[in-house]
DNA sequence: CCCTGTGAACCAATTCACAGCT
DNA sequence: AGCTGTGAATTGGTTCACAGGG
């Protein structure tokens, strides 16, 4: 299971396998099949069982996976069984959505510090977190010791505020700003702009 | 420029294509190459020849290409190039987000109606659109001829709105909800989950 | 010289198909 | 019978390297 050797697209499936699998838990469900996972997913029951062949054998032939279990190694893989705290910099309305959002805890991950840089803003409470002054950011990141950062300012700024991110000491960045940030390779980047897939999916309309 | 012949893969990523060279185009630059724009992308220059070369000869060897006739270019195979109206499900903290966003309508879309089955929200007005009864949902979409929607309800309420919406006409969505959602196989649907993509990244860190 | 467009070569990912266990 | 895990085969994607035009 070292890192290294793992397709990337391959990693890039288990945190889908882990969402379903958790939903199948909450519906009490016991265990469960690749075929049956592949349908619920929209892929091929031979995929997820090669998926999740690279990290050890955690089915059972003529039984299946249990649900519970695989659930528990998905979450050691991946490493969110211990919730990572989180910094959000920008409470626009964006930022304020993803600080309101109650899903996160459950899955791994906490919002632990939120910042901004707007006077009106900072002090503010969202969500039993007080806003803070974006002066503050290298401090208390580092302080905190916080990894994992959601940048949600208006893109002319999201350039300068990630190398900021990377100066604290993050290693993380999902970047809610449409601009492709650039940053030392050691640093992981996601990109979330809905327009990009929107306009995927006018290629096909019509 | 048949679409059936165009790998997906290659699709996916014109609308990152179209995104920087939009970026370029209003800092005045007129030409680039396949060079600067891997560079810009994180891609290698042969996969961006190899990609746009699948649609024709855009580029002038020597020169490179044009930023403007390229922008026509992918706006016209991205079908971006007149604006999609769109219908929003769900007025909740981050429907509110999206609504209020101004980036859509230069990179080809704008908001024509919001839905949401909050009495207190319907009859609210966010960016000079009045919030609708969800109960009107199929009536309105096929009045306006709405193409494409976004999904921003609660989880345990996605499936069933996207059958509304499929029903009314609906051919591409763009679904926030964390769950997998289950349609027939010509109605295209694009997931944001912020989860999946944090947990892509905590797999690499520490 | 600089850069595109592209067949050929290479590398990566997915699917097939079956041995082996329950 | 049902299902996993996995080499082998196949399919798909990316990179190489160069001809040819500016």
């Amino acid at each position: 299971m070292d890192e290294q050797n793992i397709p990337d697209i391959v990693v890039s499936r288990l945190p889908r396998y882990l969402q379903v699998l958790q939903r199948m838990y909450h519906e009490n469900q016991q265990t469960t099949s690749s075929q049956e996972l592949a349908r619920k997913l929209g892929l091929s029951a031979a995929q997820i069982r090669k998926d999740l062949s690279q990290f050890g054998e955690f089915g059972k032939q003529g039984t299946g996976y249990s649900i519970r279990f695989l659930i528990d190694q998905l979450q050691s893989i991946l490493k969110v069984n211990h919730g990572w705290e989180m910094a959000l910099v920008g409470a626009g309305d964006l930022g304020h959505a993803i600080a309101r959002y109650q899903g996160f805890s459950n899955r791994g991950f906490c919002i632990r510090v939120i910042f901004d840089n707007d006077p009106e803003k900072i002090g503010k409470d969202i969500n039993g977190i007080t806003v803070d002054d974006i002066s503050h950011l290298e401090e208390r990141i580092k302080d905190l010791g916080i990894k994992i950062a959601m940048l949600t300012v208006p893109s002319p700024a999201a350039q300068a505020v990630a190398e900021r991110l990377v100066q604290a000491g993050i290693q993380a960045i999902l970047n809610y700003a449409p601009v492709p940030l650039s940053l030392p390779p050691q640093v992981y980047i996601q990109n979330i702009d809905p327009i990009i897939h929107l306009q995927h999916m006018t290629f096909y309309l019509e």
